[in-house]
DNA sequence: TTTGAAAGAGATACAAG
DNA sequence: CTTGTATCTCTTTCAAA
C-alpha cells in the first residue's frame, strides 16, 4: 500500500495489458504491440518489475477446475478493542490457505473474505476452527458464492479516464 | 462454472504452484521443482491448460501503483423481478472495466463488486452514471477499502485437506 | 516415463546510429 | 530511443532406452 512516485505513461499501459494477456509473451512481440524498440521495452519492463508494477507473473487457475467448488464472501465485524489492529488479522488471513481476498472496510462491514472450500464440510469447518478461533472477532456472516466473473485481472485505465478529472496530483 | 472430469494430482498441483509463483519460470526448472522429467512436466502444462486448469498466464499489476489508489467493496441488493438474470447483470459488470471482481450470492447480499477507481471523483461518477443506471438493482451499499492483502493468487489445497474428510467424489 | 539430441525462437547485453 | 548483432538459454519435437 506504498505510494511512491511511479510514473506511467500511454506505452506502460499497453506494455501492462499485453502482460496480462499472456504473461509469457515474447518481449518482441509486447514492443510490437506497443509500437516501441525492443530494447526500450525490455528497459521499461525491467523498470515496472523493479518498481513494483508488476508485482508478479502468475498463472491464472481456475479454482472450479482445481478442486475448490465452493467459494464464499464472508463478511465479518470486529470487536472495539480489536479495531486498529488490522494488521493482526491480514497476518492471520494470510496463513489461511482458503483465503483469496481480506480486506479492511469503512462502512458497516470491518473486513470481508473471499474464502474458497472443496466442500461444504469444509466450509465449515474453516469458519468453526480458524475464524471462530482468532481473537477480536464479532460477528461472521458469511454469503455463498452462486456464480462469479471470470475473475478479470481487471483492466487497466485508460489515458483520460471517464468524466471529468481536472488534474492529477500523483 | 464447468465441472468436468480433470484430474489434478499432487505432480500438477506442485506445477501449478511453481507457475503461479513465476509464470515465466522455464519448464525444465517446473520439471525438476516437481520432481519429474521435462517432457513429463510439458505434456501436463498442455493438459492443464487445454482443460481449462490454467485459465491463462497473466502479470499481476499493483493497482495502487498503476494509478487507482482507490478500491471499494459494493454490495448489491436486486429487485425481485430482476432476480433470476444473473446473466444480464455480468455481462454488464464485464463492460465496466473498474469491476476487477463481481460475483453473484446467496444470502443478505445478492451481488458483490470489488472495483477500483483513480480517485473519489471516479467512484462517485461509477455509481452514479454506470450503477445506479442498470435496471433491477434495487440498494447500494458502498464500502471503502481501506487496506487489502497483496491479494495472493491464493495457494492450492494440499493433498489432504486439514479437518476431517472421508472420501473424495471427485 | 525418462533421457538425449537438435533446430528454431527468444532473452539479454551491448555497440553504433 | 532505435537498429543490429552476438551469445546463451529455452522451447518444442522426436527418437531411443
Amino acid at each position: 500500500m506504498v505510494e511512491p512516485d511511479v510514473q506511467i505513461d500511454e506505452i506502460d499501459l499497453a506494455l501492462l495489458r499485453s502482460l496480462q494477456a499472456d504473461a509469457r509473451a515474447p518481449i518482441s512481440a509486447l514492443s510490437r504491440d506497443a509500437s516501441v524498440s525492443r530494447a526500450n521495452a525490455y528497459a521499461r519492463l525491467a523498470r515496472l518489475r523493479e518498481s513494483g508494477v508488476i508485482a508478479r507473473l502468475s498463472a491464472c487457475v481456475n479454482p472450479y477446475l482445481a478442486g475448490l467448488s465452493l467459494a464464499a464472501v464472508i463478511l465479518l465485524r470486529a470487536t472495539t478493542d480489536a479495531w486498529p489492529r488490522w494488521s493482526s488479522f491480514a497476518e492471520a488471513f494470510d496463513e489461511m490457505p482458503e483465503v483469496e481476498f481480506a480486506a479492511d472496510l469503512a462502512g458497516e462491514v470491518d473486513m470481508i473474505l473471499l474464502a474458497r472450500f472443496s466442500d461444504m464440510d469444509h466450509l465449515r469447518s474453516f469458519i468453526e476452527n480458524d475464524l471462530r478461533r482468532l481473537p477480536g472477532i464479532a460477528g461472521i456472516r458469511t454469503l455463498l458464492v452462486l456464480n462469479e466473473t471470470p475473475k478479470r485481472s481487471w483492466l487497466l485505465p485508460r489515458s483520460s479516464r471517464r468524466g471529468k478529472r481536472r488534474d492529477r496530483r500523483d
